[in-house]
DNA sequence: TTGTATGCGTTATCAA
DNA sequence: TTGATAACGCATACAA
């Protein structure tokens, strides 16, 4: 037997068969101790793991990943760019699945038309995800998604209209209604919406709460705006509501609207909350600093990444499933935005 | 020779083995083409490459990653949870890196220890990523990466004190110098800065632009405010700067800071801009619709992530590296934060 | 309970 | 210019 055979050339990591002959084993029986293997003698268990501790050990990714067809990678397939909810979950995402062993990749959707969320499924199928998360809330990544019938697990985070067991979210519904009851409680009988794109699913609930608010309180409803998400909207808006001048509070689907929508009402010799209260949904870190402060309803986007990887690898482990209780949005009264309604 | 020899089974995904059945070569042949090796008649190739077009192959990157040690995929190391700019620069570097078929994996770093960076470039070397990508703008992070002497090919998106072939950035010097010298251009003379932590490279670099301009104006420098880069802090900012009353200009190292500070100003009863002006950096989406307006400093976030993968990517090939423009910073002279200073 | 042999899909080495 | 053959590090039948 050669001396060069034993010893493994220096800076060469160490591979499953270093570890077999540290431990006087075959490298099948190092691969049983690491895939937990029912059976196999606790002492000799015991002696693997010690020179897997030795040799600092780990399993070469790549290897497995070409054996099992698996690759301990988890996609997340995002269609939000720097949206602040999405982009808090994302890091939540990140450690929570690291802690687990699990590495996660990021793609980019382009835009959302069936062919780019079709060609960036397959790509991370490609990529031989275990696992896809969705970051894309857009109501037709969801049908896609659905009709793809890929064979990799996937959570969606986000509201489905009927939320399944494979999507998550904070309830939007509900934060919605306490944001409308919040003005309807100060008074205010002609609120307005400004929404979120129609495409969004999370629009769509922020409606619904909106809209649910509004009738068990017996009060008109006023067509709402559609918006984009974005400051520059809100302001285009705030001038476009106040020229309308039908309306004494606005719920605006995002802070972001929110503040851009005081700024178009300020243009526009509109008072907030003098002669219009405002609300925004999200509570980004400027909400509280803006002038006026923004009432605004608080979610936990970190607690909703860490619960989207913890139900994906329950699925892809094939264990049972987490039951979560519900994520109830908060609602921040700053009150400087809102104001008591005129009778 | 068997019929079940040549058709490969409904479903499986083709290896480079079908391709080469078809193209009537040998796998290696197939090999050849796909790494562009010179010797390779044109005609084979052109055959290799219609079997290829046919099949939909795609090479398998676990396989070549096990061979070769080389994974095709970018790591980025972040120590930045939610600051705009970096987060702008993401979506760029992560859409780049896929154009040139590479993905990209995240890690975040928990903390900024030595140890945690350590190990985070560890995990990642583990992984075999083809190279890194460092959005971490912590001034020890740069030093440990320095001493770790890593074999993989990094980039740093950050000023550097003394800006290397492996660092990039915009000008934040200039871009600091650039605010400044519009609030003395506007009159003031007094003008506290409210920097960056200690430990930040970008915050360095801010400060020392503002430090050039007094200087080259011959005017007084006033001890820094050390902050956090929050609103929260540049609210607590506002509080104090306002009880010392010492200057009638701030110049806040980034938007949030001063939107913050603002805040802080109005509840102490000091006025902005009457009292005080107040210019901000990074140009947030916000930006342009606080109360009031923030005139501030623009930078170019995804340019940089696109610079960054070219930078990279060259090194990781061996290729010449690119020869970039300056990225210089803009000013918006929003005006409404900053006003002429009084006599 | 453990070991032997085989193959995953690719690149690298050598020979033709 | 091409092809046969041997790794890469691991998991998985199958045998002992």
């Amino acid at each position: 037997m050669e001396v060069r055979d034993r010893a493994p050339e220096r800076g060469r990591v160490p591979s499953i068969r270093d570890v077999a002959r540290l431990a006087g084993v075959s490298h099948q029986t190092v691969s049983r101790v690491l895939n937990d293997h029912p059976s196999i003698r606790p002492e000799t268990k015991d002696r693997v793991l010690d020179a897997i501790a030795v040799l600092d050990y780990r399993p070469n990714r790549a290897a497995r990943a070409l054996v099992t067809s698996r690759s301990d990678v988890i996609g997340v397939l995002s269609a939000t760019v720097g949206e602040f909810g999405p982009t808090s979950s994302m890091a939540a995402i990140e450690e929570a699945a690291r802690v687990e062993g699990y590495s996660v990749t990021t793609l980019n959707l382009p835009d959302t038309g069936p062919d780019a969320i079709g060609a960036a499924v397959r790509q991370l199928v490609r990529e031989q995800v275990s696992g896809i998360v969705v970051l894309a809330p857009q109501v037709r990544v969801f049908h896609v998604l659905r009709g793809l019938a890929i064979d990799v697990p996937f959570v969606s985070l986000q509201t489905a209209s009927g939320a399944t067991a494979d999507t998550l979210s904070a309830d939007q519904v509900a934060g919605a209604r306490l944001a409308t009851q919040h003005l309807i409680d100060l008074g205010h009988r002609d609120i307005v919406h400004l929404a979120g794109p129609q495409d969004w699913i999370e629009a769509e609930s922020r409606m619904r709460g909106y809209l649910d608010a509004l009738f068990d309180a017996d009060l008109p409803t006023i067509p709402p705006i559609r918006g984009d998400w974005t400051a520059d909207f809100g302001h285009f808006a705030g001038l476009e509501l106040a020229r309308r001048g039908d309306m004494t509070a606005v719920f605006a689907a995002n802070d972001l609207m929110a503040i851009g929508l005081m700024h178009g009402f300020r243009d526009a010799g509109v008072d907030v909350p003098g002669d219009v209260s405002v609300v925004g949904f999200d509570d980004i870190p400027v909400a509280a600093h803006v002038w006026p402060t923004l009432t605004t309803i608080h979610q936990d986007f970190p607690e909703l990444g860490r619960r989207a990887i913890a139900l994906l690898l329950a699925e892809i482990r094939g264990e049972q499933r987490p039951v979560f209780g519900p994520l109830a949005p908060r609602m921040l009264t700053r009150d400087s935005s809102a104001a008591p309604g005129r009778r």
